[in-house]
DNA sequence: TTCCTTGCAAACGATTTGCATTGGA
DNA sequence: TCCAATGCAAATCGTTTGCAAGGAA
């Protein structure tokens, strides 16, 4: 079997919370990692075919969540999605289409992140808020939804 | 009844709808308006007390919402908050706690909110989306949660 | 053998809907 | 009178959990 750094980063990751990287739980991992944008249970389970019940899929997302190889995220009603968190993936952003609910990921230059954590600090700098991290996510319509 | 101006705005706005503004949902809005963030159903709920029926709240929510009176927002696992329209509240961020999951608004200047669209345009200034609003979101711990 | 992991089915919590009743213009 | 609005109960949908079987160290 031959490992992909991500693999490795996984792998490791997990070996220290005692939590195996078993077949089910890389297959998720790698399906997430060549996603543009993060993932709903359903969605992965079309990608993953109805062999791996929903239960067990679900299982595996709060297993790497708590791993904090997974990021969830919560952009259309009722549906959590998740992403590989950004120590893996990198800081990113997100473009949510308003009509189809799909979630795309974009990258920002150092320059521009720059620009928006000093906005960040501006906006909480007089408040009692302890920032832990920024989420900037832009609505409207994806390329197929216009 | 006196009417304050948010009502008579709403109101003018659900009469081009042919929706009545009925004490139940004039209710819901004043709670909102009162409120310094999104709220759910349940949260809600607890304000207006056991004789408004969770059934009719939701379906009070849906109405305002159609009617583009209210904005629902994801922020935490399958929960759904409102919150006033843009229009009837201003244009404003949120401090997520990743503690207790409440939101709170916080107001921009004009200036940051200019850097803040700046950088909007960088990141979608290439891409094939069509931008309609964008949401900064800052998580962190609350004054509460800390 | 010892635990972790998985599958299936039942249970849950948030939200929605069918249907009969109420209420306003 | 007529149709929107409401209340109640049942239904849905996404997600979680109990329990027994499977698997790796």
């Amino acid at each position: 079997m031959v490992k992909s750094t991500l693999d490795k980063q996984v792998s490791g990751r997990l070996g220290q919370d005692d939590v195996r990287y078993t077949a089910g739980r890389r297959e998720v991992v790698l399906a997430l990692s060549e996603a543009d944008g993060p993932r709903s249970a359903a969605e992965l389970s079309d990608d993953l075919g109805p062999s791996v019940p929903l239960s067990s899929l679900y299982r595996t997302l709060a297993v790497l969540e708590a791993a904090d190889i997974l990021t969830p995220h919560f952009s259309s009603p009722g549906v959590t999605r998740y992403e590989l968190a950004e120590w893996l993936n990198g800081h990113h952003h997100h473009l949510v289409c308003v009509v189809c609910g799909q979630v795309e990921d974009v990258e920002t230059t150092d320059e521009v992140e720059l620009r928006l954590q000093a906005i960040v600090s501006d906006i909480t700098g007089r408040s009692s808020f302890v920032e832990s991290n920024h989420a900037l996510e832009i609505e409207g319509k994806c390329r197929n939804c216009q």
